[in-house]
DNA sequence: CATTATATATCGGCTTTCGATATATGTCAA
DNA sequence: TTGACATATATCGAAAGCCGATATATAATG
């Protein structure tokens, strides 16, 4: 990660939900998307990745099934109306939190 | 605290340099400017400011020393020519860090 | 045939933050 | 004046979030 990790910390499952509300996706996929639209910013691991994954399903954000593509079996995720919700109040979240990082830096960041 | 606080997590410390970086100030000072400048969105807790106060003392990026001032003595707080190092580089990661959630969220942030 | 990429998974540990709690003084109203 | 509230600092243990290490298995590449 180029950046410190610290500062990811409580945005993973936005961005995750994000992914998912455009299409359905597989995990392996969601890390390199990420790292894709990010610019390399971000570089989500495994490690986080699969257990916020089981824990989002737990939830009910999202719903997986598998789907065997070449021999391997891959397991997809979808974004449920619940998670869309979740996504909806956590951007409103993001837009309040990074408003506020701006007022206290004194609005000259991006420069 | 309004949002989660997940999301503010890794910035406290880039936050306490900021407020030094303007004048000194004590630990109480601090959790009220906070608040303030961010408009009631950031409400720093006393157990999480004080240990890391005399954690960035140990790691040289404040200075520390005690005032009395109407019977009470208070613990004012100075940023070290090494504490304005590590705030420019914690604002940079900031700026890439916000820039890339921009760009994952599709730019429609800020409405 | 060996290495790399794809793909998912778990576990232990670290960092960050907070709630609870403790202590002590100043201020203000009943 | 006395009880409550604000000011001011401090510590501890717990919870949450994330990652490194590790494991497993198959496909592709050289």
């Amino acid at each position: 990660m180029a950046i410190d990790r610290s500062l990811i910390s409580g945005s993973t499952m936005m961005l995750v939900l994000k992914l998912l509300s455009e299409k359905d996706r597989y995990g392996y996929e969601m890390i390199e998307a990420l790292r894709e639209k990010s610019e390399n910013v971000f570089e989500l691991k495994a490690g986080t990745l699969y257990p916020l994954l089981h824990d989002m399903v737990g939830k009910g954000y999202l719903t997986s099934y598998e789907q065997e593509v070449a021999g391997k079996v891959r397991k997809y995720y979808g974004i449920t109306k619940t998670g869309k919700k979740i996504l909806a109040e956590k951007e409103k979240e993001w837009r309040e939190y990074s408003g506020a990082i701006v007022r206290v830096l004194g609005g000259m960041i991006y420069e």
